[in-house]
DNA sequence: TTGAAAGCGATACCAA
DNA sequence: TTGGTATCGCTTTCAA
């Protein structure tokens, strides 16, 4: 494997001016940068990342921590970020931490990140203060996807509006039985609740305030919206409506409609929040929320402040859109397929 | 930021000793070794990784290469993978090249591993000799989920065989006129090509050699799946059975058999192969291939290998079920929902 | 049991 | 326009 100084020997120069000729600075003439290029490629040379960054300091590589990998969201907004850094020529460090504890406190401490990369991405996890100022002590930017941190810049949807925009869309169908499938945190980010903050407004405001047991928890997994909506389903008087928090959640509330044999939407109507890939093909209507937007759009912020440290962090408010599909409908009649239902809906073309 | 300087002075030893002491090594007494443990703490002190590979010649990182990062395959196997090699120390470079040809001639010429990592996995995708070569060259053990490459370490399932325990699960079923839905090859894997083989060979031994018209491209997306069955079941003679060599695609092909009014399975079978998570939840039988077992395994190769650099890298196959859900039953009857109908068939429980 | 010192392979400053 | 060289922070060998 060559080296800088194999490099320069071949072509005759010091390993100074090779460095200059192959990071493209100037004080090198045109001829030794053309003469260097060749001999490098011809060598097959690649410089030492190891090398590269104790002496200068910069890894170029962003770190990318997120609970989980697996899952529509997450793997959707590490695509679409990771392209955009790559594009910059940085290298992404995954740090998928589960909901282990032990983990996240490795993750948030720095142990893992210090010196080992140049800014961080988190999705979805909200950090306690002292979370907080850890890792901004690791020194780069960081971005947050899903949250909003004082001191970091952050991208994200307005998690309590989308709530609200969900169950009017039911509210405007006529429902007012409406059961809630949420999800308890494990891992500390405060959607949930703001999720079901906006249930609960949106219900008080047309003068029904949220009743206990139509509250249920669904964990953001397809089985726990699945159990959830069984148990809604099941009450002595049941919901007309169900809104989960998320599309993977709804999903399993679709299925547990089916097999305690109501129609969806002529018996039950379901929403969700995300627009999940396969929500299209379910036909659920849902508030989506543009993913690859966030991805991309905390990528930059990152890679802006790497360009510039001194500017104030941004934080972004995404928009959300409800889109009408087929699994909402108005109460106890036979579901419109006609004409608009609200004035923000979309009603989505079929697949393909 | 301290240093391993910092340390030492603040333990009053040589930075050689606290090399030693912080690895574990021998040739440290008790005393000093627990002194410079309290010490570093103290300080916060982390070693820098990039000093610490241009010493040893080690990164601690482990590249993974894949053409997504954002469908359940990957997100999965990556997710199993990275669990178990960070448990053993190592980080995750993440390297995900779409179907980018350029993106996949930087990954595979080295250019992107070479001194960055001291293995790598490789998910899906089969090297050119070339480009087998040139990975090769980056100099550590190379394992590949899904693949299998003569001097790396594979783990995969037998694509073959898959294909024809699902259609001859249909066969089984009566059925005789079956549309294979299958993809192109934009990645160049064997995958696909060998599903095919096993569609056709399972036809062959029962008499029915596959009509051209019946096999059809998917490019193993749920749309892609949805437009290759809309156009199958459009056939004069449509067939009565799909078998679609991924479940996506075949999730795509339920929705187009229900918009085109067909009921599943009475009027068509489905049948697909992985066991997505999603499988499940729409009743949908396949063949299920354990790909947290293939994430784990393709690590501990990897493992094994940095471990012992001289044996001889494995290529485990690992084994695939037929699971029955509700997709398919007897060609022309309503579906047979009670005794078993293969003796490898296993019938799935119920969500939850 | 400990320390001194030679690299590892680059970057970047200062002279020439 | 070029080269010499200090430096980054650690690992590892060899002496003490």
């Amino acid at each position: 494997m060559s080296t800088i100084k194999d490099v320069a020997e071949a072509a005759g120069v010091s390993i100074a001016t090779v460095s200059r000729a192959l990071h493209g600075l100037p004080r090198v003439s045109e001829a030794t940068r053309q003469r260097v290029l060749a001999v490098a490629a011809e060598l097959r040379y690649v410089a030492s990342p190891s090398a590269a960054s104790l002496a200068s300091g910069q890894t170029h590589a962003i770190g990318v921590v997120a609970p989980y990998i697996n899952r529509w969201y997450f793997g959707a907004i590490v695509h679409s970020a990771e392209e955009r850094l790559r594009a910059a020529g940085y290298d992404l460090l995954l740090y998928s931490l589960g909901t282990d504890a032990h983990e996240r406190r490795r993750a948030f401490s720095g142990t893992l990140l210090r010196k080992r990369v140049d800014g961080v991405l988190v999705l979805a996890l909200h950090p306690t203060t002292d979370e907080a100022a850890t890792l901004s002590a690791v020194g780069g930017p960081v971005a947050v996807v899903g949250a909003a941190v004082p001191g970091w810049a952050s991208v994200r949807i307005d998690d309590e509006a989308s709530a609200r925009c969900a169950v009017r869309h039911l509210v405007e169908l006529g429902h007012r039985r409406i059961g809630f499938i949420g999800g308890d945190d494990p891992l500390r980010t405060p959607m949930p609740g703001e999720r079901r903050r906006g249930y609960r407004a949106e219900l008080a405001a047309v003068g029904r305030p949220a009743a206990t047991e139509l509250e249920t928890v669904g964990d953001f997994t397809v089985s726990g919206g699945y159990a959830a909506a069984a148990r809604l389903l099941a009450l002595p008087e049941p919901p007309t409506a169900l809104f989960a928090a998320s599309d993977e959640m709804a999903m399993g509330a679709l299925q547990a409609a089916r097999h305690a044999g109501l129609r969806v939407p002529e018996d039950v109507s379901v929403i969700g929040i995300d627009d999940h890939e396969m929500a299209q093909l379910l036909d659920l209507t849902t508030v989506a929320q543009p993913v690859v937007a966030q991805g991309v759009l905390a990528a930059e912020m990152i890679l802006s402040a790497l360009a510039d440290p001194d500017q104030e962090p941004p934080a972004v408010v995404v928009p959300t859109e409800l889109v009408v599909r087929r699994t909402t409908g108005p109460v106890g009649r036979p579901p419109d397929t006609g004409s608009a239902t609200g004035e923000r809906a979309v009603r989505d073309r079929p697949v393909v």
